[in-house]
DNA sequence: TTCATATATCGCAATATTACGATATATAAA
DNA sequence: TTTATATATCGTAATATTGCGATATATGAA
């Protein structure tokens, strides 16, 4: 029961229903995430967490960067099922495509050094 | 996204799973429901609420009483995708197997009359 | 109509969640 | 080592959710 709520849990707010549309697109490091969403830092990280925890995302270091993906879904079935079921919903969300779209001009090299 | 939210936050709380869980077994009142849970009888209602606007249940009125059940999907595919799912998983629960195990006694005509 | 029963809604307290800024940690460069 | 950058964690205010009791509504019986 508590792996299944972590994962409607994680899957029950916008922002974090939005990160795992945009890593369905590529991987992505917290602060082009950060940029995306228009959020404080610490708040992106901590919608990063919830969503690992409940095994629908995971992380790799690379230096100073921590690179984000959608998970293999190893970590827990009900996180595999929705993942899959993610990559064909809400695209035709309006908000989602306009999040999107912009995607391409979300750079690291760019965004980040604050 | 919003129709896709309720149904995630429909399911991302404890007590909204068990219910559709005892569902799965067969359509129940309210104060069924209500002694199921050993909730309060508002307390019931609104969780039905939420689980009804986000599709996952419906309720048909007979005189007094007010049934339950799993929907059909028919409001959202979200919901519709949810149910199926549902059908196999957390069936090795140990609390929601325990709460099916007393269903059978569980009957509106012992149960209410409050 | 009046009364009893089942359910829904309202108002409120306790708790959980979400956002932020401040700070801590980790890595790489100077 | 010191400095800068990216991320994580902490503390806290604003908001949302969950539970309850009280009350309103609806149906059927008397």
């Amino acid at each position: 029961m508590k792996s299944f709520l972590k994962v409607t849990k994680a899957l029950s707010d916008p922002s974090r229903v939005k990160i795992m549309k945009m890593l369905q697109q590529r991987m992505m490091c917290v602060c082009e995430i950060q940029a995306a969403l228009n959020f404080a830092q610490s708040t992106t990280s901590k919608h990063l967490q919830i969503l690992e925890d409940a095994g629908l995302i995971l992380s790799k270091k690379d230096g100073l960067w921590v690179n984000y993906m959608i998970a293999d879904g190893n970590e827990s079935p009900y996180a595999a099922s929705l993942i899959g079921s993610l990559k064909h919903w809400l695209d035709e969300d309006k908000e989602i495509q306009a999040l999107i779209e912009r995607l391409p001009d979300i750079n690291r090299l760019n965004i980040c050094k604050r």
